[in-house]
DNA sequence: TAGATTGTTAATCGATTAACAATC
DNA sequence: TAGATTGTTAATCGATTAACAATC
């Protein structure tokens, strides 16, 4: 199977999602969907959709569509869904609490199997049936559980030194949602969400709605 | 002045932020950096650096560079960031309370003036200064403030349904943080921050180390 | 001056879209 | 069957990269 892609595999998420909104357990128990009901949904070309069903290995049927419980399938599949994989989270604030409460991402894998925080008074506090850890123990705990994801709700202060740490306890993917622009070796995967990035574009419009012609 | 492009908007952000962290005040009270060291910070290619100076209208000079401080200024007045926009804030949980909190978007113009939750019982609670309002006072608050952002960081469920409010009630920009795919008019601009899309390629890598060869 | 850097045009690259034969 | 839909190749489009003259 060829890799996939940025945009495909973020294109697979979304199709995910809207399917298992949209298509299944409606009124079917074999639901069936078209490519360009799908793209229509999505915005995409319906030739993008057929193309990345290919590139899952989904088989259509002419005349009738996808199944859409099978493409939900592969998906999980292409994507790594059908393992859990744990995850430790470090900076237990209020965005690293929100993390760690969602639930709505087990459906993906993740499983954060624990929280850290440097400040003492956090220790031992609970959040969503985790407990609190002190730092000192993030390398243990990584390598008893055989860790290879760390979530970064740091302030950026912190966060390369914490990203060197992680790494070097054996950690190979990186979620980081501090402000900070990290240095990794090549072989880590680290993606950003770097939110003020978004800021920019919310700003632009409405700069432009204030001021239509410039 | 040609509309910028969501990609250059991108860049312009790191580029705000990254000069911020790596160039001004170090040890010059006029740094300049020249196309090449900005590009290689961030992973580009130099002329597309000098592409972006030009389209923010930054003369660099030649055999020196650009001013590190003029081109901070021409990003600040080409995204808007010059004058502060004011913004609601609906779904006060952990998510929604950590973006109330950081400082760090005020760079940006970002002005949270107000939160609302449905829970009566957060009602009159503060958050770094805002007290929870109940969502009855939605729309006099926009109208009062001449509000024309609202974030969301409320459960999808009743997302669509404050969405449709918020437009009702003169929002025209929208920064969406729950997992549900909005509809909007045309003349809207949202914005989602779509975080389980971040997970598929977290997966996909995890699955990959795990399994090199598939 | 020579070397370095910008500014801009041309070339390349990759992703998206269009088209259409195959076929149920 | 006719109409609808897939599967796939070709065309288009836009963004990125390369190249290089201008010049301080």
């Amino acid at each position: 199977m060829n890799p996939l892609n940025r945009q495909a595999i973020e294109r697979l998420m979304h199709y995910y999602y809207c399917i298992q909104e949209e298509f299944i357990n409606l009124n079917s128990d074999c639901p069936v969907l078209s490519s360009s009901q799908l793209a229509k949904h999505l915005a995409l070309d319906d030739s993008q959709v057929r193309k990345d069903m290919a590139a899952i290995g989904v088989k259509g049927h002419r005349h009738v569509g996808f199944d859409a419980n099978e493409v939900v399938d592969k998906i999980r599949q292409s994507l790594g869904f059908t393992q859990n994989y744990p995850a430790v989270l470090l900076g237990a604030g209020r965005l690293g609490g929100a993390l760690a409460a969602y639930e709505g991402f087990n459906t993906f894998g993740l499983d954060i199997v624990a929280l850290f925080d440097a400040d003492q008074r956090k220790i031992g506090l609970s959040i969503s049936g985790h407990i609190i850890q002190p730092l000192e123990q993030l390398e243990p705990v990584i390598k008893r559980n055989h860790i290879h994801l760390g979530i970064l709700t740091v302030p950026s202060e912190t966060a390369q030194e914490l990203t060197d740490r992680l790494i070097k306890a054996g950690i190979q993917v990186l979620w980081n949602f501090s402000p900070a622009r990290l240095s990794v070796p090549d072989n880590i995967f680290i993606r950003h969400e770097h939110l003020f990035v978004g800021l920019g574009q919310l700003s632009y419009y409405i700069k432009k709605i204030n001021n239509p012609e410039s």
